[in-house]
DNA sequence: GCCGTTTTCGGCCCGACTGTTTTCAGTCG
């Protein structure tokens, strides 16, 4: 954990804190400034290089946070923090994390009942004991044990292919209803984050509870959390909760900007609008009563002075700013893509034959596909010694000739990069293929610098043209291997390796504020689907998503490029 | 506690839903 998100982290808590005790105005200073810690450089560096001063330009962060950062740094600690939290037992701040219960029913429970923890809280909710406060009855006792169970079963995020699924599904029922006159994805889908906390939709309809009604009863749903007039909330049996709002069409475009959020985005175009003397909400963009925007998103973003921002940049990392200034980039399409280079087949860990893929990638429309089985020393997923690579390299050659105007198909391998940074086949071999990806499969427990180092020795090789899921890491599963990426970055541009943005839900590889950095210094990137099977060759979606994310343009991403234009690219790479 | 084209003092994003009340506070997104 970077000095920066253990900061962040205290001020939240101590937001948490501070408002229990019903500090005013206080907490919400703290969360900004939690905020800006997250978002801003390295803390410790800034402080380090520029001093007090440096802090002090940190959004959110003024004289008294700005002491208690350097207090951190120099002590490794907080003393109004451990002040805070010695007034109360560890266990109160959790029970915030049941849904329901927020600072002023964890601090209450605790003073009026002397309840320490979930665990004490559960007791005490099964023995009725709650219904002795004011303002609590049996029915608040019932919504905590629920939050408790939901606390308990995980909560965790889905990754973003299943709430795209999912979500797709729920949209194709209400479309059926024939009172459904538009329907949208809000939220972290629309803004295709890579994890998803909950699906958010969005409907356009003349009978506002026949789509309450269509909704809460279908049936994925496991049980209902809230069903109003307009807005109703449920968890489905996968464990994720959806929301449905619906919404007239004078601010059906207003309400999809405030849903899709970002959070930070959103109130930081609020105040926009109120320097403007206007009002921004899901119902639309007021003067005074009037409303003077809100139909689509486009004339909400244009009377507050911005450029139309893309759902996959409202992050509040400079877009507003960029918007303002009619900088924005203009991002790669979802529609950019010409061909896919990173894919196998039944020679090593693939389910499909090489023509079924090259049959599947003509039905993606591509110019061209890369077939990429994995190099021999990949043994768990059957890894081509060089005789099969031989045989390989023949019958993909057969298929070139076979689907010759059809499309363009190139003999590639994913070859391993060895412990000192070689590859594991030999130069004379490497020079007979099409396309090669490198990539880690081992080691990944290597220090920073020696990871680096055998990286940037293998994209300085002059074989391979683009580096595969740079940072290794599984989404939920497995923690990035450390590596200098600012210095991989470098390598890659003076070298003419690309760097991969793996679009394979698991992988997301690089992740967008790594490809954001890769735009700025001028490195090029490939998006791959690392597809093991035809059906895989959909996820491109996903990798264009990211690359999106990370303010990446076409001109950024080597597989826009026509095969004409790539083919003469590809000459002028390795050696 | 922060911040300034409305301010160095007095504001601080906005609204729906719920439960327990009977006009509202708390919570969530």
């Amino acid at each position: 954990m970077t000095k920066n998100s253990e900061i962040a982290g205290i001020f939240y808590e101590m937001a948490d804190l501070l408002e229990m005790q019903g500090v005013q105005w206080k907490p919400r200073a703290y969360r900004t400034a939690a905020r800006g810690v997250d978002a801003a450089e390295d803390i410790e560096k800034t402080y380090k290089e520029g001093g007090r001063k440096a802090l002090l330009e940190i959004p959110g962060i003024g004289e008294s946070l700005a002491d208690k950062i350097i207090e951190y740094i120099e002590t490794g600690k907080i003393k109004e923090y451990e002040k805070l939290t010695a007034k109360l037992p560890e266990g109160v701040h959790a029970m915030m994390h049941i849904m329901g219960v927020g600072p002023k029913k964890a601090w209450r429970l605790y003073k009026e009942l002397n309840i320490r923890g979930v665990d004490e809280l559960e007791k005490a909710c099964k023995q009725g004991r709650l219904r002795s406060l004011k303002g609590f009855g049996q029915k608040t006792e019932d919504d905590i044990l629920k939050g408790i169970a939901t606390l308990r079963a995980g909560q965790e995020r889905i990754l973003l292919w299943k709430a795209w699924v999912i979500s797709q599904d729920i949209i194709q029922r209400l479309k059926k209803l024939k009172e459904v006159r538009a329907i949208e994805p809000a939220g972290s889908l629309r803004r295709m984050q890579e994890t998803i906390g909950d699906i958010d939709i969005l409907v356009i309809s003349t009978n506002p509870a026949k789509v309450m009604d269509s909704f809460t009863t279908m049936p994925d749903v496991v049980r209902v959390l809230a069903k109003g007039r307009t807005k109703s909330s449920v968890q489905l049996k996968d464990g994720i909760n959806a929301d449905v709002r619906v919404l007239e069409p004078r601010s059906f475009g207003a309400a999809l900007q405030y849903f899709t959020g970002s959070k930070d985005h959103n109130i930081a175009l609020r105040q926009i609008a109120i320097k403007k003397g206007m009002k921004l909400s899901e119902y639309g963009l007021f003067r005074g009563n009037r409303q003077v925007a809100g139909k689509t998103e486009e004339e909400v973003y244009k009377k507050l002075g911005l450029n139309y921002i893309p759902p996959e940049l409202r992050q509040n990392t400079g877009e507003i700013e960029a918007a303002a200034a009619g900088k924005l980039p203009k991002i790669i399409g979802y529609d950019s893509i010409k061909g896919d280079l990173h894919t196998h087949t039944k020679y090593s860990d693939g389910a499909n034959t090489p023509e079924e893929m090259v049959q599947a990638a003509i039905r993606m429309g591509y110019e061209y596909v890369a077939l990429t089985d994995h190099s021999k020393s990949e043994h768990i997923a059957h890894g081509m010694e060089t005789k099969r690579l031989l045989k390989y390299i023949s019958e993909i050659s057969r298929l070139r000739k076979k689907y010759a105007g059809k499309i363009a198909v190139l003999c590639g391998s994913e070859v391993n990069i060895m412990n000192d940074g070689s590859l594991d086949y030999p130069k004379k071999i490497l020079d007979q293929l099409d396309w090669v990806v490198g990539s880690v499969h081992s080691g990944f427990k290597w220090s920073q610098e020696a990871m680096t180092k055998r990286i940037v020795a293998a994209i300085q090789s002059g074989q391979i043209n683009v580096l595969g899921h740079p940072t290794g890491r599984l989404i939920g599963t497995r923690a990035p291997y450390s590596v200098d990426i600012e210095r991989v970055i470098r390598a890659a541009k003076e070298n003419n390796v690309a760097l991969e943005i793996n679009a394979f839900p698991t992988r997301l590889d690089l992740k967008d504020s790594h490809t954001r950095m890769a735009v700025d210094a001028g490195a090029k990137l490939c998006i791959g689907t690392d597809s093991h099977n035809t059906s895989h060759l959909a996820v491109m979606k996903f990798g264009i998503a990211q690359a999106r994310r990370g303010w990446a343009e076409a001109k950024d991403v080597i597989n826009t490029m026509p095969w004409k234009k790539l083919e003469k690219y590809i000459s002028k790479c390795r050696g």
